[in-house]
DNA sequence: ATTCTGTTAGTAACAAGCTAACAACAGCCC
DNA sequence: GGGCTGTTGTTAGCTTGTTACTAACAGAAT
């Protein structure tokens, strides 16, 4: 078996399918149609599995049989495969969703304690510094080293803050991104302070008013990991101390 | 626990969640943030358990967690969760059928051969229809008893081979479907011949050409199950026999 | 001192993977 | 036709791995 071949079953496990149900449907694909024998041949799944194998594709709408003396089976079209999968997706992803939305507590956005919550990956912090920018009232500091931490999403939530009368400011050491953060409509530039010194493990920060703030590490393995804090006092005492070492320098927009 | 719940739960299964993770995940969007006792107390899952499933819960971007004593969960937005799984789903599916394009044998609507293949259920017949219609040549004869069964994809693809020049007629025993049918452009109507019976069970035709049939039948829990055969002597054989039940009543456009 | 937190080990229950055996049947050689 | 061989479809049962669930405990908090 190739190392492509099980990727592919490990994925169509994910996707709900046993192994064997992943080998066999595989190899129908690759034979266009044959008996049990066929398929357990070239799929490395006992022959006498087979039959309920298949049955259970057969169910799912995966495979066709014939119905003769040997059973023969086919497999439906790849385009047919991958539709039947995505509306079994959908159904089922409505359906837990339709039942969270109805019990949700409506805590959202609003009323944080004091807390600081983590998150890890990048895409992840990503929807988290847009969600975060979306509550400022007056001012956000927005700032990275590295041009990826500075998504397309984060620059247009950038800007329609900045259009929304919202002070926005952007920082970077880098001259890529802060090439990038200069040609922003509305947004500020500055650059940091000189003596943040050898910091090449610093992700991004992200400042919302004087009491929103967000701030991420990329540890060895290039996994960013971020704290944020809310309308917290702790986000506010932590937000002076960033603030010293943004401020003093000048600005440029 | 409610019915909602444990359905709910079950999907989440299917997802990709275990039944615990779904629990956890179900129980943070329930109370916004909480602590494992409030978890555990809520979940009905036991508390010394509750770390490790959030921990995973947290890998997979479905919730956040304070690092405090005691530690806090919250969960992500519900549309963020929507989205991770969504991506999630995206990711496999495309991964899984990457793979099997490249294995796919050619086969595909070319060169059947003599075999009858059995497809269970409304839709999978549905597509397996349109597909069947797609391969016509000359001639496409359609007939059914029950509106369900004319599907508006089945319609259009009708029309689409009228208006390519093939000879298209509709067949049905009930008014409400030669309605439709007859409304269909460029297709032609008959009515289908007396001497038929009681025939109840019965689901649809379709004939394509005089080498193309697919039957279908609807059993008693009212599950659809269709027999076809393409490009075979068999469904030749088969055509002549239904056909002698629909050609000698008169047609009518 | 007692409750609570976070962690670990270990068991139970179940599903999935895998093996073996067998009756029914088809082909083949004699 | 009789006996031999090989295949098919079915079933029972074992093995393995995962998930659900219980119990116990050290350290922290109250």
């Amino acid at each position: 078996m190739t190392r492509d071949e099980a990727e592919a079953i490990e994925s169509f496990e994910r996707l709900g399918l046993t192994s064997y149900e992943a080998k066999v449907f595989i190899a129908l694909q690759r034979l266009g149609s044959g008996t049990a024998r066929d398929i357990a041949d070239v799929a490395d799944v006992p022959r006498s599995q087979v039959y309920s194998v298949a049955e259970g594709l057969e169910r799912q709408g995966l495979i066709e049989v014939q119905q003769s003396s040997p059973i023969r089976y086919r497999p439906v079209s790849v385009a047919e495969a991958r539709e039947t999968l995505h509306e079994r997706f959908e159904r089922e992803h409505g359906r837990a969703f339709e039942y969270v939305e109805t019990v949700r507590s409506k805590s959202d956005g609003e009323e944080e304690q004091e807390d600081i919550w983590t998150v890890r990956g990048r895409e992840r912090i990503d929807d988290r510094v847009v969600d975060l920018l979306s509550n400022a009232r007056e001012r956000i500091v927005f700032g990275t080293r590295l041009p990826v931490f500075l998504t397309e999403d984060i620059e247009r939530a950038l800007e329609r803050h900045a259009a929304a009368g919202i002070d926005v400011l952007a920082v970077s050491s880098s001259d890529d991104v802060a090439e990038r953060m200069r040609s922003l409509d509305g947004v500020s530039y500055a650059s940091p302070p000189e003596h943040q010194g050898a910091d090449d493990r610093s992700g991004r920060i992200v400042i919302v008013d004087d009491d929103t703030i967000l701030l991420s590490v990329v540890d060895e393995d290039e996994n960013e990991t971020a704290i944020w804090s809310a309308e917290s006092l702790f986000a506010s005492v932590f937000i002076q101390l960033a603030e010293a070492r943004v401020d003093p320098t000048g600005e440029s927009s």
